[in-house]
DNA sequence: GGCAAGCAAATTGTATCCAATTGACGCGAG
DNA sequence: CTCGCGTCAATTGGATACAATTTGCTTGCC
């Protein structure tokens, strides 16, 4: 997967963590043309790209109107953070009963990095952040799994984007290290417990900033008078 | 979603419908100016469409190769099996929670009508034992949630076509049934049991037909004799 | 008879080209 | 002054053409 270098793939890879980023912005557009000659490529290769990324909820485009970084809106960070909820209890349900044995390592060491970045509210912390889950996930070896957690903690992040003032990456750091003493206790209930309460608290954070509800979320509730 | 209907659209439906009907067995090859002409649509359209369908995990795309239903290994349908375990158990909570008022309808009607192809054991059988399970997360009205259901059931119907001899649709109605029941009732707890039973029961059926494995993951228990 | 090198066919990877749809601007009527 | 309509630029949707890579087969050599 990562040695089928296609030209795709590295625009694909290069857009996506512009993305989560916030290099480039919810609401933004992403026209083929521009970006490709950005990267000195034609057109269908960013096409490939956007279309992947489509799949991916992190860019939504519109029939001739072109390609959106995906503007989120409450309703649906609400069920990404239910669906995300879900695939880290199984996550660690996994982990508990079957850790790699290299694992504590690995995942001390994502830890160690993300304290070093700690305080910079900078593009690094939340790629790092988000990191720590997609590595968590990767090592129950489920691969579906791994897949999932990842699109949902990259959506996640896109969330953030929107609606969070900031990251506030320290608290995450810390619960981070509780989740890998969990496991480590094989705790499954304390663990589970910690992540909900984690996710918990960014979700929360996002919800109370009363940030504009995207706009057609509001419409929709308005459009049936001229239904008929 | 419905209504933007691109070429990309319909060849990617008609293909996904081909594959877990069987049309399209496991392993086949799926060139693309053969389904292009096939359909009357250039290999632009039919290459957009295999992408999405290798994200979905139902093609396998290897470079300058070309497109093949996808073979899932006994390892990747475990793990298939384990995360659609987990969603599905999301699934139910959610609907113990909050089903919506119509939802009982629905789910009686679609069990009649998989009632109504009883014995027969003809791709319109497999695709409606499937729908159930997608027609359930919809429920939940979780949009991200239904795909990734709807996403595991289609390869789950994949990795029957592949290991299972017989698709068994009689028992899986009748658990179906129960299932309904048991959320009525909201007793989570029982709707979990029967469902992990039913998906224990069709995982358990495939893995004990002893159809050969992917050749690959055969000849590699035979290739160390050669590797010198 | 088996094996390696090389050639030819098939297939994908990428770029360019034409057509169709959309949004914006400007003009004129009320 | 505002609203509706027509034209135009911009951008995507789709098709075709060319280049690169792989595969299988043929051929010649050992």
């Amino acid at each position: 997967m990562s040695d089928q270098t296609t030209l795709t793939d590295a625009v694909h890879t290069l857009l996506k963590r512009a993305i989560i980023e916030q290099a480039l912005k919810p609401g933004m557009r992403l026209p083929e043309d521009t970006v490709g000659e950005q990267f000195g490529v034609s057109r269908t290769i960013v096409r490939h790209a956007l279309v992947r990324l489509q799949n991916e909820g992190l860019v939504d485009t519109r029939r001739n109107r072109g390609a959106f970084v995906a503007e989120p809106s409450l309703e649906e960070a609400k069920q990404i953070f239910e669906v995300r909820r879900a695939l880290e209890a199984e996550v660690i349900r996994l982990l508990v009963e079957r850790m790699p044995s290299s694992g504590f390592d690995q995942l001390e060491s994502h830890v160690r990095s993300e304290q070093g970045v700690k305080g910079k509210d900078g593009p690094v912390s939340i790629r790092l952040a988000g990191e720590f889950h997609t590595l968590l996930a990767e090592l129950t070896g489920n691969a579906v799994l791994s897949r999932y957690v990842s699109e949902v903690v990259l959506r996640c992040s896109l969330i953030m984007a929107m609606y969070a003032k900031t990251h506030s990456s320290e608290c995450a750091v810390d619960e981070h290290s509780q989740v890998i003493e969990a496991i480590r206790a094989r705790d499954v209930a304390r663990a589970t417990a910690i992540m909900n309460h984690h996710l918990g608290a960014v979700a929360g954070r996002a919800e109370l900033e009363n940030k504009p509800d995207s706009v057609s979320s509001i419409l929709s509730r308005y459009g049936k008078e001229l239904a008929s």
